[in-house]
DNA sequence: CCTACCGATCGGTAGG
DNA sequence: CCTACCGATCGGTAGG
């Protein structure tokens, strides 16, 4: 007779997600992951190498998930204002769509190894350099106003990124909402009053 | 012949609050913080009761230092864009000026025990209710956009709060850049772009 | 996937 | 502030 659930190895990853992010990496035990699988702690080698895998990937999976929308964006014939606001929107749907791998992401990735703790920064800083470009051209383009790229970008992903602090999903907001609201106050705050066309 | 350090307490507690901050509360074992004090482990424990004592005492020290600074802007006779920037610059003087300590109390305050814990919520909901208070007021004198005020001021210190995570003490960024920053892209973003005379 | 177990490390105490 | 130490818990392995 086969297992009731159909991935073992699937299920082990959720439910460490989710410990990881309510408990925090270091405060959660392997016996404690393997009491919320149902199965004994040594149990749990047989699926997975170690916890650091675990956290390493869940780190590089939704790492890939961000790289990958913004990859199609950037693709797309859109002008700087426009791209800004398809990266912005294509971030928060990952985030909304994956609470708990996201939060780990955001706050336990400072636990992984060197090796992996130096990819992963590689990757993230080739992520936020990418929304730099656009906010740069933008400027350029006196899309927007005149503002420091990289504290600006900081400040955009220091919003996004704490959608997993407030948001509850059983609420009434929706991502639509939580996307203007976002937009609302960054976009409209860097966007000119009035337009210019090419100087 | 007394100690060369005035006060072996405020060093304890100051370590922690560093190691704290790089390592998290749960990565950071009393034998750590024995040697970068440089007394023996058991030592820590004539100075401090326990390890989450030191938590404690990081965490309600700067949700003092939050409120006290708050409540003197309140009193103070001012408009509520006046109020809402002063209470903006005033949340982000404390954060600079103790960066261990508030990143401390933005990411392990979770850590504390249930009676701790429950304290200190109701403590950060009366602060973030101060907030919402200003900006609603604002919202009635139609000076500032229709938005949630809920989701605005959670979007309002995220930006504030992020500040730990990509401020560097020795580079050219002043407190004064990221006050303008912060209220550039928050601010101008909520306020009309035509004020309104009572309608 | 289990039983049985290992060495390491943890927060904290006793007693001086 | 130190020496000596305790019980608990940790990540992980051996062997089946």
């Amino acid at each position: 007779m086969k297992s009731i659930l159909p991935d073992r190895k699937e299920q082990i990853n959720k439910n460490a997600q989710n410990l990881f992010r309510t408990k925090g990496y270091k405060a959660t035990s392997m016996r404690a992951l393997a009491k919320t699988v149902g199965i004994e702690p040594a149990s749990l080698y047989s699926h997975v190498a170690s916890k650091e895998v675990l956290l390493q990937n869940i780190c590089f999976q939704i790492a890939d998930e961000f790289i990958h929308a913004l990859k199609n964006i950037s693709e797309e014939k859109l002008n700087p204002k426009e791209k800004l606001a398809a990266a912005i929107q294509a971030h928060i749907r990952i985030i909304l769509k994956h609470l708990d791998a996201t939060t780990v992401f955001f706050h336990e990735w400072k636990y992984m190894n060197s090796a992996s703790l130096n990819r992963f920064k590689n990757l993230r800083n080739d992520y936020e350099q990418k929304f730099r470009n656009i906010l740069e051209s933008g400027i350029e383009e006196q899309i927007f106003q005149k503002t420091d790229p990289h504290t600006s970008i900081k400040l955009l992903f220091a919003m996004m990124n704490s959608i997993h602090e407030w948001y509850n999903p059983k609420g009434k907001l929706k991502q639509k909402d939580i996307v203007e609201s976002i937009l609302k106050s960054y976009l409209n705050g860097i966007l000119e009053k009035q337009p210019k066309q090419n100087q």
